[in-house]
DNA sequence: TATTATTTGCAAAAAATTAGCAATTATGCT
DNA sequence: AGCATAATTGCTAATTTTTTGCAAATAATA
């Protein structure tokens, strides 16, 4: 879906600063506040740190950004989607995603503690690929 | 083994501040900034912010205390335990840990992506037991 | 119990986030 | 297309959160 598309979807007018802020996590897949500022720094000068920070909360209000919080690092945003892993690599610092099936272990859970799981977010702190190969 | 003999191995006087600390998140289980300093207010009333921000600091990166950082959430801090899921309640707020076996799951990563996992921090959102049964 | 390097508490600084408000702008309606 | 209007922006100032500097206090050791 269109950025455009999806703001007014969630009632909010596509502004050339929402849009900018939308385009910017869709490029870095994951960027911190820090980056997202950065960035939009250099593409659009004029855009103002306040302006950024109402539309992250925003954003996250109305669901269409979530936040990726892992230990010991700054949080990160991205742009709202399919359920997935997240994996750390703990050489480079590249986040990547990863798609996998999770309700073998959500209902092992379910059996174990009477609890009803709703959903779930993961982290694995990995050693990618290409800091392995390089080695 | 005790908090006294904990800060110790870590070279780290034990200071009544530093035991209230300890203490505190070993009561609490999982306990935002906010919630450690509202408690010690009451057992410790002298004991101060900075004090804790310093305190809190020293003992992550020493690894006796960790990070819970769940989306939309304050960030919690615990005692620093064995490999643990987290069972956040979405109803009553509550957070459980829980011990489950991930090797599957991480096996299944190494697999189809050629990175090598070295740990992981899961979370799942549920209704808790409790809450279930008061409805 | 005396010595010393750490740690504490306070006050002040710095950093991060939010709020208030006039000027601007996207949208929907003629 | 041009207008009206409610939403949004950018600015500055206010809050809130976190860190720092330093003199006084204290835990650990001999």
């Amino acid at each position: 879906m269109s950025h455009i598309k999806l703001l007014k979807n969630h009632t909010l007018k596509a502004t050339p600063q929402r849009l900018c802020i939308l385009d910017t996590l869709q490029e870095c897949g994951h960027a911190t506040l820090e980056d997202v500022q950065k960035i939009i720094s250099k593409k659009f000068p004029t855009l103002s740190l306040s302006t950024i920070y109402r539309n992250l909360n925003e954003m996250l209000q109305k669901d269409i950004v979530s936040e990726v919080k892992i230990a010991n690092k700054k949080d990160y945003f991205e742009l709202k989607k399919d359920k997935h892993v997240h994996l750390v690599c703990q050489n480079c610092g590249k986040i990547e995603d990863f798609e996998i099936a999770t309700d073998d272990i959500s209902k092992q859970i379910e059996a174990q503690t009477g609890d009803k799981v709703l959903n779930d977010t993961l982290y694995f702190d990995v050693i990618c690929k290409d800091c392995l190969s390089a080695k």
